[in-house]
DNA sequence: ATGACTAACGGGATATTTGCCCGATGTCCA
DNA sequence: TGGACATCGGGCAAATATCCCGTTAGTCAT
């Protein structure tokens, strides 16, 4: 490995970060960065062209993203060995990269070393990923939020509704032809099955579960 | 000009962000990069011991925001320049840091020929804008939601993001250092200008407004 | 049908937040 | 230097949240 350094291709649509990584790579003595490329049709060429020894991608790009590059580039080389480096912390992110093919992922938050790391791992075909990330996949692998969606009942998801409308706790009851204090007593019940602890949470989670329809809310505006 | 280069204080909290400006800064024969920071008080501090001519300076940083910091800054040194580079585009992102004292705002996925060009404006005491932000704002004048957004102060767009966290008013005050009932205030005032009249409401209008970003919310789901 | 279970409803009690007002202070600018 | 604003927070009544509780009614298996 010392006569023969690792060649890298380098995915990442911000120009400061591509420079980030040149500069600091180039401090390795084993790796060097032969080709970049700025978005996922582009990884794709120059996989094909340069075949690195290892790709270092950048997964939010305009256009399509990494996850689409990963799964092409695997595609065409099931060996192809990829390394996210990403700036979501978000174990999701990390979980739907894996499965899209990447060795590793690491958080643009990590300290370079760890980058510098997950290079190594990968080229050795080993998985790699930062800490936080590792730590917050193993918490989460234990099916969470839809398990808890499941255990409302169907009133309190009614309710559930209502309130994602924005509506208050007596334009509720109204609907509903029951009490405030029930629909009160319902909101608490919600949050604490849902395990948040504020409306935002709430409603981010709803969100994320397509209780509220995203389509609506983009379209609203403008 | 040329017998004295731009001393540059660099403030992002990812550690290949600020290897990355080096790395590019280092290239321009007038720029000169003395210190760098992680985060605000880290950033204050070094503005005060380092007196640099021009901060470079994410926003988005975890615990005390940028704008915290350009504002700190700008309280010791009315004549500081600072250039805020960050990854929103978002036109009232720009508005708020140019409020809170910024001279530059330019977005991470510009030409970092456009970062070199707002060093030179800034310390100039020029104004710089990245064209695609520049051509956002012009073009919201006429947008009725964003009217409102830019309603807020800055300290209450500050707290708004805090809010969006799901992080709770203690929580917020012991991050900006006041008492959690300005916080509650806040909290309030921001929910009149906007005129929503709750948080579930405050969120959804966040999420049109792409403070929020949808992105990471859809690529949560699953 | 009866006991066990659970959903739905809502009262009570207390803690916390909200909604709105106020004044104090500081800053910037005409 | 006076007025417009931003920031910070106290006060206080009304509303909600939180947690516990009991009642009613429907389901279901024995």
């Amino acid at each position: 490995m010392s006569d023969k350094s690792i060649q890298i291709l380098l995915v990442d649509d911000h120009a400061i970060v591509r420079e980030g990584y040149r500069s600091l790579l180039q401090k390795q003595p084993n790796i060097s960065v032969i080709a970049d490329a700025r978005d996922a049709a582009e990884a794709y060429q120059n996989y094909k062209t340069f075949q690195p020894d290892v790709v270092i991608m950048d997964i939010s790009m305009p256009g399509q993203s990494g996850l689409e590059a990963i799964s092409r580039i695997r595609q065409y080389d099931g060996q192809a060995r990829i390394l996210v480096f990403s700036m979501h912390q978000n174990p999701s992110f990390a979980l739907q990269a894996i499965r899209a093919g990447a060795l590793g992922y690491i958080t643009k938050s990590s300290d370079p070393a760890l980058l510098i790391h997950g290079i190594y791992q990968v080229y050795e075909n080993k998985l790699s990923l930062s800490p936080d990330v590792a730590q917050a996949l193993a918490l989460e692998k234990l099916g969470q939020d839809k398990a808890r969606l499941d255990d409302l009942t169907v009133r309190e998801f009614e309710i559930l509704r209502l309130l994602l409308e924005a509506k208050n706790n007596q334009q509720i009851a109204d609907i509903l032809n029951i009490s405030p204090k029930t629909v009160s007593n319902s909101h608490y019940i919600i949050k604490r099955k849902l395990e948040v602890n504020s409306d935002i949470e709430l409603t981010r989670l709803a969100i994320r579960m397509k209780l509220l329809n995203l389509r609506d809310l983009i379209d609203e505006a403008e």
